[in-house]
DNA sequence: GATGAATGAGCCTTCATTCAT
DNA sequence: AATGAATGAAGGCTCATTCAT
């Protein structure tokens, strides 16, 4: 086992305290210096590590955007590759999993989400995800019905993902992850049957 | 004698202008200096109108909440009471209306959005939204279907409608209306026809 | 009797309303504003009367130091000419009148008195006021002793007026205005008797 | 490593510019711009050290104090235990010493004393203070006269102390020092011999 | 690698004053 | 006479970043 140097250990340090700390004050108001006490070291090393506070929100958008993707994969490998329900619903149960509920990382995301807006860097990382869940779940969807009707299908799929979970993200209650799963079986079978 | 009748052309004067600030650059860099010269006056007089930026941005967003309200009444007066489809596709058209649709609303909408999960003024505007969007949907759908039913339609639609705009909100293309009506529209006559 | 006209109204209405605002807020945070909505009129209307703040300010000095100017003289004239020490009790005992007692009016004098460190306009009125107790003292006790002496003993007089004044302004059970008067009647009967 | 025991080197710097500044410009005036710019270094600096501008204020304010209570023990501590006339000569002299007549101490310490009326912190810092010159006072008295009166004639003494220094504090001459003492002493030999 | 010192730009807000009515 | 609208200057404070150690 290699010895870990310190950026090994830095790096996920501060992206956590980030998340920890976008989820206490809001992305507005986290500053470095907050972000550096959080995660109990000098705010001046986040230069050194990220080269800006850019940076390190930038790290933090992509980490949680892999984790997503690691999720995803994950349970897609359980599932048999012709069983089109359990791999769709593999895809959005992972979307509403504990960690992807985690608040920190709800509120994070959101942050990033309206800060994309008017970040050319963000808003690249954030079109590549979206493009890959659509891409995700065409490509199951195009076993079962003609290549139009997937992509509408996997649209709406992904509007449903999303928009649950934004409604979720502002409900002081949380999300109700088995509501969104439910939501997308019932829609799925129900269209697969009549369509 | 002052010039009268002032408020009521500086308000909307300035709350537009704080949607166009939004939309140029971004929540975080709408200052009041900004928002004043796009209005072209002094950003000292925010305060005397709103009491701060936080009033200025309050009024705002509930500027944007008002107009979707009234366009969807307006819309919900030309239909007849019992044409389900109509009244539904009626609501959702509003949500995709061309004003909904100007860049800078949905770039407004969205900050607000994200900032809302740290301004507890802002939730609660942004929750008793969140809820009207699902009454008026659910009084609809009730004149077709059971009472749990209908709740679980209601919630899928909102979710559709949050997740589009929230899709779209970041494409540079923009939305696109039509999708969104017809990917309503078809996930509605799924249900009421088979279900 | 004549009729009043507006000035005769307004001046001394926005200068018992200064008193009022220092008293509550402090010389530093008793703005235009306030002041104007205390006398419950427009804060404009400072600039058409005074020309500005700094001449509410001195106007409102002014009529303090008037009013202990008025009331020792009132005093003064209803004790018998050559009776020193009940002369010397008139100066004190108006000195520490309920008038001048008023917590307004204490707070008021010693914000002054800070200012006009830095204000020439307020440090001249200041000092004629300080100049005409000493007077006014010297006048009684040269009666009773040699010049060189009673100086010293209206120094010492005016002092023990002062600083009993100074330390009781701060003193939030207010002053205690039969001590002054006793101290000051304990030490002058000493004099007296013994030099 | 960075520089260390900068703390040490700043917070008398920049208390003493504060006094500087205070000076020049009045309590009114003196902003945390003209400080930085007297103390030779930035104003952002001042919220580092004192968390803002009422702290270094308060700190300013304690300096004072505590250069008060230093000199007076140290006067103290050379002169004989019982030798009561010469122990009131040295709190007495030690608050007219050269130090506490500095132009910049004295108008501080005015200014200090009229924003103490509306500063809690302050007020709480001043009283203690006065709480201190008499109690000084009384233990050196009860020597030599019964309680009731050695407070008496304490209080009497701190009136004389702040009235002549308050009187002092507007003369553009300055204090009197000499003048100070001789009342003082002319005074204290009164009641001790005579009462 | 790591830190505290230090900076300068920028932000929100307050406020005395002026002006048109 | 009186007012509300409007302004511009200034103030305190925050914050990302740089630098010497």
């Amino acid at each position: 086992m290699p010895k870990l140097g310190m950026p090994e250990v830095r790096r996920p340090q501060l992206i956590r305290a980030t998340m920890d700390v976008i989820n206490q004050v809001g992305f507005l108001n986290a500053t470095v210096a907050k972000i550096g006490q959080q995660a109990g070291i000098s705010p001046s090393i986040i230069n050194h590590y990220f080269g800006g506070k850019s940076g390190l929100v930038e790290a933090t958008m992509r980490s949680i955007l892999k984790d997503l993707s690691t999720g995803i994969n994950l349970r897609l490998s359980k599932v048999p590759k012709d069983d089109t329900l359990a791999r769709i619903e593999a895809i959005v149960g992972e979307n509403f999993s504990s960690h992807q509920q985690d608040e920190a990382v709800v509120k994070t995301w959101l942050a990033f989400w309206a800060q994309a807006m008017h970040d050319p860097t963000l808003n690249r990382i954030q079109r590549v995800n979206e493009k890959r869940l659509l891409s995700y779940l065409r490509l199951e969807l195009k076993r079962s019905m003609p290549h139009a009707q997937a992509q509408m299908v996997a649209i709406s799929i992904a509007a449903l993902i999303d928009g649950i979970w934004l409604r979720g993200a502002l409900n002081p209650q949380g999300m109700n992850s088995n509501l969104a799963r439910q939501v997308v079986q019932d829609y799925l079978l129900l269209y697969i049957k009549h369509s």
